[in-house]
DNA sequence: ATATCTATAGTTAGTCG
DNA sequence: TCGACTAACTATAGATA
């Protein structure tokens, strides 16, 4: 039929909700997947349908850059780092805006308000974190055997984390 | 002028690379808001351009969803846990397909083949991971002080993960 | 529920300012 | 570099099987 308008809102019928989630998921996976192709550039998408099922992919792995989001997030220690604030909605303190995204050598620094707000602290979680996160993760790819590529997905039962 | 047919293939030029990539990025993210918003799905996306600099969305945040991620790739015991497959490329040794898609109560349950592969080692390491990366979490939250919906980039100098 | 179909809404590469 | 434009391309809601 005629195409209406679409509205992004939230579907109420679950049936119609869940066609929607799933066609849409393709779609973006497969966005991420030309990006990431076009771009030579890491990506990864996580989605969780209502019913609690995980769905992931990611360039090269998503664990790939899911780590390497953490590490990125932690801001290694007290030095410079170069940010580019993506910001787009609703309220935010942004606190440095530069737009450093030179493709090879070359990064223009700043000095990120971080290094005296209990550096020592996050610095241990952060190593910490990263050693075992990869031991997981190594745990994990062993034993569940996820290809490269194109990760599985599995669903949440137990471990309420946030 | 005319459009040529669009291959799904690295863009060499640097600038224009560039260009793609913050023009898709932005379109990714779109689609996963309208993802989330559309069918009240969790969702998350991460890039890297090849800068090194980080884009991330999620929604409710990254963080949370990365954390559920993480949570539900561990696979909590030597439990039932219903699965279901997302493979598209390559190869891929698929142990169990399940579709378990209902949005609300009832869900099939499956024994995973995971109980007897160095259960207890894996349980080790993410029961420690997961409390860890509580921690780093709250400690960054607190820090870079990022919002809850749409979460800011930073890039990446040290620390090398993989 | 998964696949295909199709009209139309939405995305984007190339170009210009 | 960045935003705006727009023709051309692509995704997808709704329908059907």
């Amino acid at each position: 039929m005629v195409r209406t308008k679409l509205e992004i809102k939230r579907i109420e019928d679950k049936a119609k909700r869940h066609t929607t989630f799933t066609k849409r998921r393709q779609g973006l996976f497969k966005k991420a997947k030309e990006l990431a192709k076009r771009c030579d550039a890491q990506a990864a998408v996580i989605t969780f349908s209502l019913a609690g099922n995980v769905f992931a992919f990611g360039h090269p792995s998503v664990d790939d850059v899911v780590n390497r989001y953490i590490a990125a997030t932690s801001a290694p220690e007290g030095n410079e780092i170069p940010v580019h604030k993506e910001a787009e909605k609703k309220d935010k303190d942004v606190v440095i805006e530069n737009n450093v995204d030179q493709e090879d050598e070359e990064t223009t620094s700043f000095e990120l308000p971080v290094g005296d707000m209990g550096m020592d602290e996050l610095e241990q979680f952060e190593v910490a974190m990263v050693e075992m996160k990869k031991k997981v993760v190594d745990r994990i790819n062993g034993i569940i055997s996820n290809s490269k590529y194109e990760d599985l997905g599995s669903p949440y039962t137990g471990l309420t984390l946030n």
